[in-house]
DNA sequence: TCTGGGGTCCTAGGACCC
DNA sequence: TCTGGGGTCCTAGGACCC
């Protein structure tokens, strides 16, 4: 679907890291906020100038216990479209540094610099002139991983921060690794951290030298695998570019209070009316619709149909979440409402068109060369294979300029 | 201290098809 | 008719990330 950065050895990746981002760019538009230990959020601490983590303050934090860190702390409500426009003038400049720019979220991206050491200096030349220029250009800190691996390069950046590049030499890169504790591993979290301690396993360097078949049995084949690779620095992926988003969705915690159905159905049309607006400002139909919800005992809950035909309405996807939370309503009263959300998944661009090819009971290969010949004689940009569509015979409507397509509705 | 609002990926069982 | 292998899709839940 993306085009990726060519593979194979010597290859030099940037992971680049804005530094406490909502913070920061709350402190570069008001100069009063600099230097100020500075929460952004007020029910959750949505982000946390350095001033105010160097008391405990974090991400995440319930803002009453924040506050109580930090009474001296100022506290001002996110301003989305802020950080977006901010985030665009960032990403500028990366796709100026290379076109190779995987974003991974609002704040950071992966950059591959491999091919531009004899026009742009070595990678760290580079970190360090991306910094500068994001700095002048934007305003913001930015700190900047680079290793010899994606997964190296971001646990080189969180090594970087605040404000800094830090470069992990080429061949050092266990020698970097193994000493961190597990946790720093992409993809370690609370519970696996818990559950390799249990185990007697706190760095990363033991988590090498365990048997992959061993550290599979503890935590299941796939992840596994992947933590035994990545302990050993053996990360394959590329840059991948133009990625898609696969999901779109809104929830709303509810606290303690009981709700009736009606009221619970109230808001949750709020959200369905937001995620289908999302929709279709961004030219996405969703196939399938998922209610989620969270008990009052912190449980979590999903219940997900998939519809027919793909669709970005509001009518048909609120009919979708009422039949959903009425089918759960048994189980939401019993357990409590405490958060409430809809998300639509399984999403494909408004404009595609879908093609019904049925390759049953033929070769392979045969497929591979009627999507060529298809890409070519629609000119298409990319090509979505699945077979989604059942058994059931169908027309759908075709390219409007093809003088021999059948004409569906 | 029970805390937000977004997301991604993985697993596992059942239905269904060839 | 029975059994098996290979494969996809759907659903629900869980872990993790920013």
């Amino acid at each position: 679907m993306a085009s990726a950065s060519p593979g194979g050895p010597d290859r030099r990746f940037l992971h680049a890291d804005l530094d406490a981002f909502y913070a920061s760019v709350e402190q570069r538009d008001d100069p009063a906020l600099a230097g100020r230990p500075l929460i952004v959020g007020e029910g959750v601490v949505l982000a946390a100038s350095y001033e105010a983590r160097s008391k405990g303050v974090r991400t995440a934090m319930n803002g009453r216990e924040a506050r109580r860190l930090c009474p001296e702390a100022i506290v001002v409500t996110p301003r989305m479209s802020a950080y977006s426009e901010a985030s665009a003038a960032v990403f500028e400049v990366f796709r100026d540094t290379t076109p190779l720019v995987e974003g991974l979220s609002i704040d950071e991206a992966f950059l591959d610099v491999s091919g531009l050491h004899r026009t742009a200096g070595d990678p760290e030349e580079i970190a360090t002139r991306l910094r500068e220029r994001v700095r002048a250009e934007v305003g913001l800190p930015l700190s900047i991983g680079v290793a010899s691996t994606k997964f190296l390069a971001k646990v080189a950046s969180a090594a970087a921060k605040p404000d800094g590049v830090l470069a992990v030499p080429v061949g050092g890169e266990l020698e970097f690794l193994h000493p961190l504790p597990v946790r720093a591993i992409w993809g370690v979290g609370r519970v696996t951290e818990a559950r390799l301690a249990d185990k007697g396993v706190h760095t990363v360097g033991q988590l090498a030298a365990i048997d992959p078949a061993v550290l599979s049995g503890w935590l299941g084949r796939g992840t596994g695998g992947q933590l035994h690779a990545l302990a050993n620095n053996r990360d394959f992926r590329r840059v991948e570019t133009g990625g898609r988003r696969k999901s779109v969705g809104a929830q709303r915690a509810l606290g303690r209070r009981p709700f009736l159905r009606a009221e619970a159905e109230v808001i949750l049309l709020e959200l369905v009316d937001r995620v289908t607006r999302r929709l279709r400002s961004g030219e996405r139909l969703a196939r399938t619709a998922v209610l989620s919800w969270r008990g009052h005992d912190m449980s979590n809950h999903t219940r997900s149909s998939t519809l027919e035909h793909p669709s970005d309405s509001t009518a048909t996807m609120a009919d979708e979440a009422r039949r959903l939370l009425r089918l759960s309503w048994e189980e939401i009263e019993s357990r409590g409402l405490g958060l409430i959300g809809f998300t639509a998944a399984n999403l494909t661009r408004s404009d595609a068109v879908q093609l019904g090819l049925d390759f049953s009971g033929r070769d392979r290969s045969q497929l591979d060369s009627t999507v060529d010949s298809v890409r070519e004689r629609y000119g298409v940009g990319s090509i979505t294979r699945g077979s989604h569509l059942g058994n059931e015979p169908f027309e759908m409507p075709m390219l409007p300029d093809d003088p021999d397509a059948d004409q569906g509705s």
